[in-house]
DNA sequence: CTGAAGTACTTGCAATCGGAAGTAAATAGA
DNA sequence: TCTATTTACTTCCGATTGCAAGTACTTCAG
């Protein structure tokens, strides 16, 4: 048992592999978009304009901005998401949410949401999700991209 | 905010991000350990004999078991775990914590407990990390290789 | 006893990631 | 204005992962 601290950094480390194991490959086969890439769409839509700089992106999604560039490209084939440059300043780009990229992420966060109630389902009351919610909140409070 | 089951879901995956950013370059600088590394030098601490056979390893890590093999490689040449057989079964091989590992399992688990209390302080009170720890240990409650 | 199915592990392969290096553009300082 | 620094992005490279295939062993059915 030992440190509580340590023991909420461990169950959260092993929480979390345990949620996406659980919803990833569902979320593939269903929308074929990997987690992560439903993540990015998500940041995407809920950004002013339906757009953000790949810099941003990358803060918000905890990746490198290597990993952004490569996974823009195939959801900007799939025409997901666009390039848009900056008037103001040639050395960004910025990605932005098409129609069909927001139809897209409507579709996928609903089938998130279904499984995310079925994790929950049985064992856990309102009070304690909304509690979990809260406390997991406040590890990144401070920083922009929360999407809940 | 929408669906409480959807924010506490996407709430872990953005807060597990955070702190594995936050603990993992540090442990590495100090230990030479990653922290997946650290996870599994600390499930065969707490293993009866201080040894599991690979799958149930693969398991408890939820990687899967070509990781295992391989993880197990450097950590073997470092001296932290040995190979063992099964005299009963020759297709298991254990991986058993060697004495030197033991004791860099405690040096790590300390330096961590240390980081753990770091990201903690200051905004938590010490029933919030509990009910934190308490609530994040359903998850996975029913499974086996529970570290805390 | 023997073949079929199942289990434990390793290896090959393709995909993905972060960091370093490279390019291009903006900004700051003289 | 001109140079140095910083910033945004892309590309290359090494490392790591999961999956599928392969090997070896055990168990089960008949």
């Amino acid at each position: 048992m030992s440190n509580p601290s340590l023991a909420a950094i461990l169950r959260l480390l092993r929480a979390q592999s345990f949620v996406e194991a659980r919803v990833d490959p569902g979320l593939g086969s269903v929308h074929g978009l990997a987690l992560r890439e439903l993540m990015l769409l998500m940041q995407l839509d809920q950004a002013p304009l339906n757009r953000l700089r790949r810099v941003d992106l990358a803060g918000r999604l905890n990746v490198s901005q290597s990993s952004v560039t490569r996974m823009a490209l195939p959801l900007e084939k799939l025409g997901f998401v666009r390039r848009e440059a900056d008037p103001r300043d040639a050395r960004v780009g910025y990605v932005v949410l098409t129609k069909a990229g927001r139809q897209r992420v409507t579709e996928s966060r609903l089938t998130l949401e279904r499984m995310a109630d079925s994790i929950f389902r049985d064992r856990w009351s309102d009070e304690e999700i909304a509690t979990l919610a809260s406390l997991l909140g406040r590890f990144t409070a401070a920083l922009p991209g929360d999407i809940s």
